[in-house]
RNA sequence: CGGGGCGUAGCGCAGUCCGGUUAGCGCGCAGCGUUCGGGACGCUGAGGUCGGAGGUUCAAAUCCUCUCGCCCCGACCA
């Protein structure tokens, strides 16, 4: 491709849209353009980058036994309420009327579609296991779409769906998945971290996410320094801190004026913030729900909310707590009547306890469970954090913020019996067909590889997902011996089948070198009077500060040596 | 949905508080010339419904009302 042909040019300056490196970086190389909020258009480089990643995610699909097929974006709502799933996201799905005034949705995922395939056309325990999946565009109305392509309104995505007769089934299919995520991400050249995920209000038992590390990733991953535990935060536990010994002491109140929060009351009776009980309330499903939890602590709404099983749960609001006749700030789980109390675990690891008095101003000294109050569950719900114990080793844990760049989910059947999805097994009787779900966002994945390759000039992109793979580079172009020299190298390196971007434009060194480096193309070729004064030209990775020359003669021999070697 | 910010040329911005020539600047773009190994320079030129609607006024980018869009934080996000 000659760069002076291609659509799209490069920006100077920094988009005041855009503040992640991967936004900014795609915007000033002309790879994408942003439409609408959390829409964009892939512009021809943009474009050569997804589908170099479609190719690589279609080929592990094939060899792991997948089968691509493809289904509508356009889907009946009935099928949605039939699952229930239309409840579950809510606003985030998108809908329409058509001109019968029916309702249509924008596929945000396709179980739906694709289970009530399967249940016409497998029969059969010989029908699976099957392994189905497509590569395409899915509309989600996120509530907030934010830093470019890394959280999007409309997306392509490549979804795998697993169908097995039996549990053991399913593990093979998941573990096939897995292992190709895996090559998935090492042909991009992205060290994806394996981890435990939070599997939601309708998933199975297991789940995991494949996770980039990355500085403006909006998940959290918690890793142990010494073993190879690592989850998502929604998912993680630790090991709590056993406080005592100590001997129960009998209650007593005390007179806390004005102290309403954990840090307050803990300084004013000179007490760690370990010897307190917090109250926190919630509205889950609109039931007002106390959740207590040791003062250092902080509840992890996500593990509340699976705990709960609803499908809607915020912090309550004033007037929902005044509502149920607690006194914010001075709550206390003692004698409370027809409020749902969900312990954290925390609560019975320690001893003599300050909470609330349940009236202002008053708080209840050496309170103990369960001497002093009984909660309906006592679970773990507390928001892991750095430094906490490992579960598994006892080590200690770090936080870091990363991007998910693939979701796997062993979804079991409540699908297939939602949508009758069942076959006949060897002895005649008819059972739900275990299913799995697999996917991978391929946009973000573009985003996270530049978030994870990038410097201050632009963009390094790996080679096996670079737009082109040689930036051919002519310098003085006044000068005819290196333009004819250019020329046929141009045409030499794509005979050797060499995807080539020719930078044939009339513009100073600065400008193409900049250039170059914002596009992030792996291996630079330059041309110029000075090279070519001893038959040579110059060859110089993205990624690497040094240049080599080497023979104009030998010039295409090795650069395809090197191209193929990487 | 709550909080904050922004909307003026393809991009980045000034001008708005305190209304008043022909709405500026830089980048980019076009032409000519000089340059040429890390975003060169000179000259000339094109490019604007000042997000939109209504209002106040002799006069609105600027003041008022409504509205649309975008970004950030939070909520939210099988």
């Amino acid at each position: 491709m000659r760069l002076s042909q291609l659509f799209g040019k490069t920006q100077r300056e920094i988009p005041s849209e855009a503040d992640t490196a991967s936004h900014q970086l795609l915007l000033r190389a002309g790879m994408i353009m942003q439409v609408a909020a959390g829409v964009y258009s892939y512009m021809p480089l943009g474009w050569r980058v997804l589908k170099k990643i479609e190719n690589i995610i279609r080929e592990e699909m094939d060899n792991a036994g997948g089968q691509e097929l493809a289904m509508p974006v356009l889907q009946p709502v009935e099928l949605w309420q039939q699952t229930g799933r239309d409840q579950s996201f809510g606003k985030g799905l998108f809908t329409l009327l058509d001109r019968r005034e029916r309702t249509l949705v924008l596929g945000p995922t396709h179980e739906e579609v694709l289970t009530q395939m399967v249940s016409h056309h497998v029969q059969s325990y010989r029908d699976l296991p099957q392994l189905l999946y497509q590569i395409q565009t899915k509309f989600r109305d996120e509530p907030r779409p934010r830093g470019g392509l890394i959280r999007v309104r409309e997306f392509i995505m490549k979804d795998l769906y697993s169908f097995d007769v039996d549990e053991d089934g399913l593990e093979v299919s998941y573990q096939k998945m897995v292992q190709a995520y895996r090559n998935i991400y090492d042909r991009c050249a992205l060290p994806a971290l394996f981890v435990e995920a939070d599997s939601g209000a309708i998933g199975g038992k297991d789940s995991h996410e494949f996770m980039l590390i990355a500085e403006n990733g909006e998940d959290e991953v918690i890793c142990c320094d010494s073993c190879q535990y690592a989850t998502n935060v929604d998912k993680a536990v630790s090991v709590k801190r056993q406080i005592g010994p100590e001997k129960p002491l009998p209650l007593e109140e005390v007179a806390t004026p004005g102290m309403k929060t954990i840090e307050e009351l803990a300084n004013f009776l000179n007490m760690p913030k370990d010897h307190t009980l917090k109250a926190v309330f919630y509205a889950a499903d609109g039931q007002v729900v106390f959740a207590m939890i040791r003062g250092d602590l902080d509840v992890n709404e996500v593990k509340l909310q699976r705990l709960l099983k609803c499908t809607d749960l915020h912090l309550a609001t004033e007037a929902e707590v005044s509502a149920a006749g607690i006194s914010a700030g001075y709550a206390s789980p003692m004698g409370l009547k027809g409020i749902k109390i969900v312990a954290d675990d925390s609560v019975t690891g320690g001893i003599n306890f300050v909470a609330g008095g349940n009236k202002p101003d008053i708080h209840i000294k050496n309170v103990n469970y369960p001497r002093d109050f009984k909660a309906d569950i006592v679970a773990d719900i507390a928001r892991v954090g750095e430094g906490d114990a490992c579960p598994k080793c006892g080590g200690m844990l770090k936080s870091m913020p990363g991007i998910e760049i693939g979701h796997v989910f062993k979804l079991g059947t409540f699908l297939s019996n939602a949508l009758g999805a069942n076959f006949i097994d060897e002895k005649g009787d008819s059972r739900p067909i275990i299913m799995g779900c697999y996917g991978i966002g391929l946009g973000r994945l573009l985003a996270a590889a530049v978030e994870h390759y990038h410097d201050d000039k632009g963009i390094i992109w790996p080679l096996s997902i670079a737009p082109y793979q040689v930036y051919l580079c002519p310098l003085y172009r006044e000068d005819t011996n290196v333009v004819e020299v250019a020329e046929r190298l141009y045409r030499e390196l794509q005979s050797a089948g060499l995807e080539v971007l020719f930078d044939d434009r009339e513009e100073s060194p600065g400008v193409k070198f900049n250039d170059a480096d914002l596009l992030g193309i792996p291996l630079r070729v330059t041309v110029s009077p000075r090279t070519l004064q001893n038959n040579n030209v110059e060859t110089k990775w993205r990624a690497e500060k040094e240049s080599q020359l080497v023979l104009r003669d030998e010039a295409v021999a090795k650069i395809k040596e090197l191209v193929k070697a990487k």
